[in-house]
DNA sequence: CGTCTTTTTGAATACTGTCAATTTAAGTGG
DNA sequence: CCACTTAAATTGACAGTATTCAAAAAGACG
């Protein structure tokens, strides 16, 4: 088992590495989280639990884990073990088709769990990897589920985190089937400022994590359609773009572009 | 509360009945299911368990409810407080539009259940309306939830099948997001022959219960390209198109027009 | 039997994709 | 530190696919 440091030592060899994607160091004393004293409480696995049951939840005991830009924190096929809680950076899920190419199916942030897909199975369908330095939790599936199976708190909150994961999809599903190219993007961009707003950001200026080419895959577009939907807006002085940073200057003008057909 | 057949006596004025469409008939007992005896036990909720616990999905004593083509199960926006498992009949799920337009993201038929992206925030996210004639089994989510604290197979399986739900709305952003026309209705056809032939009836021969413009919705394109491309395969030979009945008669084409790109 | 809906098909348009060139940024090694 | 290589983003020109608009045909239904 290597280490997160080791894992450190060595990014780019990652390719390489398959079965070993989703070992964790739970040796590390530093890198013992507790969710009761965690910042992301509120956005996180816990929200919506009291004390006493999230402190169950630090009884999990689960580890922490550095991740590299690029780095895989699961591949599709790998065996389901753990669901992970991204506590800093940014992660996307894709699934590959035969012929290489990647549709990505999301993009997370601090506060996020990502994994939920690989309980159908017991094998991940979707492969998640870093888009900047990362930490995350793993926590240990079947020991949430047996404190859940005593707990039917935690047990709704788990089952809550898998049902917004499809409500989630829908609205993207709407999104690929039905809007152009500045609809998806106005969408994009807005999703992605409510949520840095909800994690104390700035939901006007950002710096984008994501290549053309992901938020492309994302919203099933080629890269230079993303170029050019940018430039559009930029003329019509929604957004300034400056490569990956934006600033949104014309919030109620990007929600006309896209609340023209959603809600 | 309206019974089954009062909503049968007056299916054209479904549409004023927002509060009322998830309402159950469970006084006649005609209609109380048994999981432990129904023929959709491999298919439907009670997979993969073993007779105790099918036994104990009996004392649920869920509702039983037949629903006219047209009409809807539940309702986007509606109080969350059943799943529904499809005996017979089938349904599509979609997500409206502000400008009225619905996007479709599922259709079901039997054994197959839904409602559980109503999880999320205790009220459903989708609709779902029934295609043809239809029965389903109501079953209390909370009453599941409360057979789940106390059995983790049980509670597996719940797990199981909205992480499954997750899995299969992958696949379908990977359909809107990097597919043309020919290979998203070869996907669709393909995806419903092996349900089809999970279930008993011909995998190459079926009658579709939606219209073009249902599976446009679905596939994210326009009906008249739905029927374009209907044509087409008619031309290539892969398919006999007569309306809504469809014969396959080049599997192994349709699968190259579609796995072309997929797995 | 007539009306309404669904489906098919054609023609023209519009949008996005493809290919290619250029610019800018980032990373590498002397 | 600078020249070099590589990757990412922008932009233009053109092509291709799907959409839109329109009309006709075929069913479905009362």
């Amino acid at each position: 088992m290597h280490t997160a440091t080791e894992a450190a030592a060595a990014p780019i060899q990652m390719l390489r590495r398959h079965a070993d994607t989703a070992m964790v160091d739970t040796a590390a004393p530093a890198l013992k989280p507790q969710c009761s004293t965690c910042h992301l409480k509120d956005l996180c696995l816990p929200c919506g639990l009291d004390c006493d049951d999230v402190q169950q939840l630090d009884g999990l005991q689960f580890g922490r884990r550095r991740i590299k830009p690029g780095q895989p924190l699961y591949r599709e096929g790998e065996k389901f073990q753990f669901i992970y809680a991204v506590r800093t950076g940014t992660f996307k899920s894709s699934v590959t088709l035969k012929d290489g190419r990647e549709q990505v199916t999301g993009f997370h942030m601090a506060g996020e769990l990502i994994g939920l897909d690989g309980v159908a199975q017991g094998t991940h369908a979707s492969t998640a990897s870093a888009l900047e330095d990362a930490e995350i939790c793993a926590i240990p599936y079947e020991h949430l589920n047996a404190l859940a199976a005593g707990n039917s708190n935690m047990q709704h909150i788990v089952s809550r985190l898998m049902s917004r994961e499809i409500v989630r999809e829908h609205s993207l599903m709407l999104l690929l089937g039905s809007m152009n190219a500045e609809e998806r993007l106005a969408a994009f961009l807005l999703n992605l400022s409510q949520r840095l707003k909800a994690r104390g950001y700035s939901p006007s200026e950002f710096h984008l994590r994501m290549s053309r080419a992901e938020i492309g895959s994302y919203l099933g577009m080629k890269l230079e359609t993303v170029s050019r939907t940018f430039s559009a807006f930029q003329q019509q002085r929604l957004l300034e773009v400056d490569k990956k940073h934006i600033r949104i200057i014309d919030l109620g003008g990007l929600k006309r572009a896209f609340e023209m057909r959603v809600q």
